[in-house]
DNA sequence: AACGGGGTAAACAGCA
DNA sequence: ATGCTGTTTACCCCGT
């Protein structure tokens, strides 16, 4: 049965329940993990007769070792954000509606969690054909279920096997074998899901080729990198995902009692965040471990928050006082001499605020309201200075590990120290980072012809948005706003916006992929 | 019904 | 020659 609408005192205690399933669920999926202990430390706290102000201090410490620490608020901030917020929603905390209206809780059942016990009897019921997806109430585990598809896709896979990279970059071939270590499922599963593998990286423009030197011999192929400006949507994905920690997280956090959400004008809600939230923005060291060393290094991402902070600031004061931008229609991608002019250093610094502005509209919304992770247009980007996103910063360019029981112990003297601009790897050592997975290699078969003409790589053209309607710049400066209240950054009066401000917008897919933007490509060639 | 996202299969070129 | 990689197209399924 689905938790659904009830009176407010049942509502409570049916949050309790949940809360308790959940973090009896995350228990199990990572026994033994800083998550796992961290979740229980809530729990306790939650239950000792509602603290006035909670201390999460010991949570964040467990947490903190945890990865996605970006995602995290500066807890100060999250109190700025929570008190900001609480003239709105008083009468909201008791209610579990708005969860409704994500539809966040779809997936949360009152019969509980399975246990081990009749774990195989389900895995039969749901999962128990090779290939058949998870079922959807299911806590998926990925050890466990080797049977059963990933709930994750390609694209969100791939994107975790990058990030759990030290160099942040993979040949495509290690990224097989990423995806075979932490989900056996693709170890017996048909080869077409290699296909599917580079079908995404080719496709999808999150993920960028490192076109490599002639001087440098990784052996074949090229490594592939995540896009930095389209990486907010891939984490966005990512906690889209029901299964991942993040995800369960979220709903945790968003039953607390001391759960808060931004109402913004238009009375769209701003994901909750809590100072448990905060803290608990915390997926899986199991999929992550590098990461979650290295975030459990840097208490706060507080530099990257106030550089976004600081873009969109400095975006809404000039989209509230420019005339729209002009420019062209497109223009190569990163690695190209020198994009096409279409206005002025300031015009080129508002149009990638814009870019990153959008970008990071995703993150303010309830997950189960976008369902795109791909990017606008208006998220085009020169990616020639465009500042990094990501946290690149934080890492040490060493080895990745060469077996899954390693990934994150050794680093290689001869790995290091290769950067965003330098992509030799020493050949010995390139081959020694791969993991010893062979799978079957799947050979084409059939004959099929193709008359195609000669096209050029979609990859190599980005197409340039043209914030040429007031409703662009409006969707812009509410994502702004968005941003900002969701950073704890307090708007000055005069940036506020004058106009009304309609609900936040998921970023629409006009051209999500790099196929869509070959065909635009050949139509202005044309 | 239309549309878009995601997955899969396949063809093919280029490279090691 | 072979296998791998990368690109592209086509098709299907599913959810909205």
């Amino acid at each position: 049965m689905i938790v659904t609408m009830a009176p407010a005192r049942n509502l409570e205690e049916s949050d309790a329940s949940m809360r308790a399933r959940l973090v009896e669920s995350l228990s199990q999926s990572f026994p033994g993990s800083a998550l796992s202990k961290a979740l229980h430390g809530i729990m306790d706290d939650y239950d000792s007769a509602n603290a006035a102000v909670a201390d999460d201090s010991d949570c964040s410490d467990m947490l903190s070792s945890s990865c996605f620490a970006e995602l995290r608020l500066d807890k100060v901030k999250i109190e700025e954000l929570e008190a900001d917020a609480a003239e709105d929603e008083d009468d909201e905390l008791t209610s579990l509606a708005w969860l409704q209206d994500a539809d966040l809780l779809k997936n949360i059942h009152t019969e509980g969690i399975y246990d081990d016990a009749d774990e195989g009897q389900k895995e039969n019921e749901f999962g128990g054909h090779h290939g058949h997806a998870h079922p959807p109430h299911v806590p998926y585990n990925p050890q466990k279920h080797i049977n059963s598809k990933p709930p994750y896709s390609f694209s969100c896979l791939i994107f975790m096997a990058i990030e759990d990279c030290p160099t942040k970059r993979l040949p495509v071939k290690d990224i097989y074998n990423w995806m075979v270590a932490h989900f056996p499922y693709f170890a017996n599963a048909p080869t077409g899901w290699k296909n599917s593998v580079r079908h995404n990286l080719s496709l999808n423009k999150c993920f960028k080729k490192v076109d490599k030197d002639k001087g440098s011999s990784i052996g074949k192929g090229s490594l592939w990198m995540i896009d930095p400006d389209y990486r907010p949507n891939l984490l966005q994905a990512l906690r889209k995902t029901p299964y991942h920690p993040y995800h369960q997280l979220q709903m945790l956090s968003a039953t607390s009692p001391t759960t808060n959400f931004t109402m913004l004008p238009s009375g769209a809600r701003l994901f909750p965040w809590t100072s448990q939230a905060g803290s608990l923005n915390s997926p899986s060291p199991h999929l992550f471990p590098f990461l979650s060393k290295r975030l459990a290094q840097s208490k706060f991402e507080t530099e990257s928050d106030i550089d976004v902070a600081n873009t969109l600031m400095s975006l809404k004061r000039g989209l509230e006082s420019r005339p729209a931008l002009k420019c062209q229609n497109g223009w190569p991608r990163s690695r190209s001499p020198s994009p096409p002019e279409f206005g002025s250093e300031q015009d080129k610094h508002l149009l990638r605020e814009k870019h990153r502005a959008r970008a990071s509209i995703v993150c303010t919304v309830p997950p189960s309201d976008d369902h795109n992770y791909g990017v606008t247009e208006g998220q085009l980007q020169d990616m020639q200075d465009s500042p990094n996103s990501s946290i690149d910063g934080e890492y040490d360019f060493g080895r990745w590990g060469r077996s899954p029981s390693d990934l994150d112990e050794d680093t290689c003297s001869d790995c290091s120290g290769f950067d965003d601009d330098d992509e030799d790897i020493d050949e010995g050592c390139r081959d020694d980072r791969r993991l010893c997975v062979k799978l079957p290699h799947h050979s084409p078969v059939g004959k099929r012809k193709l008359n195609r003409s000669p096209v050029v790589s979609a990859k190599k053209m980005r197409m340039c948005v043209k914030v040429e309607d007031e409703d662009e710049k409006l969707k812009i400066v509410e994502g702004a706003d968005a941003l900002l209240n969701l950073a704890g950054i307090t708007r000055e009066p005069s940036l506020t916006s004058i106009v009304p401000l309609r609900s936040i917008s998921p970023i629409s897919p006009t051209s999500n992929d790099k196929t869509n933007n070959n065909n635009n490509e050949v139509k202005s060639e044309t």
